[in-house]
DNA sequence: GTAATATATGAATACTTGTTCATATATTCA
DNA sequence: TGAATATATGAACAAGTATTCATATATTAC
């Protein structure tokens, strides 16, 4: 399969998001729906500052979507590719 | 989602393998079929030696499979799921 | 306005990772 | 057996990254 340069960094950098437990694990949480960041940061036992961060790199790539409400941001999945990427993913990783 | 520590990790290891460009265009070549060591790497325009070193990572993760004939190692797609993963996240590129 | 709350961000540090180079193993051929 | 070829691997260095801490921005309540 032929794949310029160009969309080889671009499909990298996309697993290269999910390449990270603490972020399949914000991902895993919001499967059910969206979250703000303190919620996101106590169910995962995080500070909100590493959730910040890594939020800011799933919105980068479009894996998250944020929402502002008030003073509270809520997250989601962005899209359905994602949770199929993840759904997937958790596929090969059980019975793979 | 529930999701244990360990599973998390797991999860983001599959994807790991996935998040080097390197990887991907490797992986992006044995989406047409079975290739040794050598026509990856001149294909590729990377050493045998980096090749190598890659290839040893996407078998630890289940993602390829090696077959010897004779002196040359032919790699291959190890599973469906895999080429799945692939397609879906080049569609995100892409259109996403 | 000030105080309090929620999130974001920059810098620093510790950790991980991809490549290169040198070397090792395995196989074929003479 | 020895030479040549194909692949694998260990060590080392450079580049990238996740977290922490301190600080900044934005919003609400008073």
């Amino acid at each position: 399969m032929k794949l310029t340069e160009l969309k080889a960094i671009k499909l990298a950098e996309l697993f290269s998001a999910l390449s990270d437990a603490s972020r399949i694990r914000i991902i895993a949480q919001l499967m059910d729906g969206e979250m703000s960041v303190r919620a996101l940061a106590d169910g995962l036992g995080m500070t909100e500052s590493a959730v910040s961060h890594q939020l800011r790199g799933l919105r980068q790539m479009h894996l998250v979507r944020a929402r502002k409400s008030g003073r509270q941001v809520f997250y989601t999945i962005d899209d359905d590719h994602v949770s199929q990427l993840f759904v997937l993913g958790l596929d090969h990783v059980q019975h793979g």
